[in-house]
DNA sequence: ACGCCGTTGCACAGTGCTGTGCAAGTCGAT
DNA sequence: ATCGACTTGCACAGCACTGTGCAACGGCGT
């Protein structure tokens, strides 16, 4: 009975955990990474990594699922019973944020393989709900802009994107980028500079 | 001597050329389209294409430096002589828009493989102007952001490539694209969306 | 000490791509 | 009609990667 607690998990277990975080981090510095790199990056025998996942599919399947629900988690969080749909936005930038990296894997893999575009169809729910939201500042006039709200959602990843990059580059500390990206995030929204950095900064102390 | 005017010309030279059109509207759908594939789509055998270029990264490289060079002039185009920086920013990115395709397979290919980076190192100097036009623009308070111009430049690349796809999906129509990405990098930049939706229009006539 | 399970190392078939060589074809120009 | 160039079709070697099979090895619990 003790082989199923912490003993026969720890061994094994916590090695297929360990491909899979060694698989994001080498899958987000190439897409296009081998079984061979991404096994030698987890201090693995490519073989081994066969022993967890069947295929190469399977395990970058598992990594969008696992993406997928993190960000689905993060961005629902942020805009719980939030009426203000400026401060909706702000909080789920934020909470994106947090797990960028994971967001960022979504979006290298997404505009890729005609196969992997299966990822498109799986973050479906939370982009409309992303663009639900942007339709109703766009309703109310506290959003401004001449593009409708599924491009302006396009705008947005891409501006988180663009800031993730900025910080890559030793532009911007991780620490300001977050509210930088909400800030920016807003304001190509049409929400006056002075406006969005005051909401920001309330909501980040 | 009428074998150098139109004649040797027109029967491959026009193939060559027309094997980098097709190769560059396959290489936008897929940056990793073989040669094959680009043979194929240009009506063509593989082995031609190396009769016109002696390896993939060559044929690559020929698009690269037309794509810098379209890009670069275009940029500059729009900002010759022009005090306002978001007067300068708005004719940019109208200039820029004519060659969208360009413009785009120079991203596509940059974020990739390790060694076609070279892309970002020939593209310095055309970014460099940018950031510097961002940079007086943020002098001058014209433009309002909690990046640094850098980084801003990084966001308004990005905004590009996210209203093309916009295009792509049908949201927006070709024509008025050009108008809305100039007023949404304005509105990103701080801008207030009123005066940017003015300015744009007061040029686009 | 034994057995189990994960791991390793190797070997293998299959696939898809690149770049090259060569013989035969095609088309325009002279 | 013939020359010259571009093109085609095919064949080939080389490489890198994916999955799979199998024998041997390792530690950890019993």
């Amino acid at each position: 009975m003790t082989s199923m607690t912490t003993g026969s998990t720890s061994r094994a277990d916590a090695n297929r955990r360990r491909i899979l975080d060694v698989a994001l981090a080498e899958l987000l510095r190439d897409p296009d990474a081998s079984m061979d790199q991404i096994a030698r990056a987890a201090g693995v025998v490519r073989r081994t990594v066969y022993g967890h996942f069947p295929s190469r599919e399977a395990l970058i399947s598992t990594l969008v699922d696992e993406a997928v629900q993190a960000l689905s988690a993060a961005h629902a969080a942020g805009r719980e019973g939030v009426g203000d749909p400026a401060e909706a936005v702000a909080r789920s930038v934020l909470a994106v944020w947090e797990i960028a990296d994971r967001y960022r894997l979504l979006v290298a893999l997404a505009q890729r393989t005609v196969t992997m575009q299966g990822i498109r169809e799986r973050l479906t729910p939370v982009r409309d709900e992303s663009i639900g939201l942007l339709q109703r500042g766009l309703d109310e006039n506290v959003f401004v802009s001449p593009l409708p709200a599924p491009a302006l959602a396009y705008v947005h990843e891409q501006t988180l994107f663009a800031v993730m990059e900025a910080v890559n580059d030793g532009l911007l500390t991780a620490q300001e980028a977050g509210r930088c990206a909400a800030v920016t995030v807003l304001t190509t929204a049409g929400v006056p500079a002075s406006r969005a950095t005051e909401l920001v900064a309330k909501l980040n102390d």
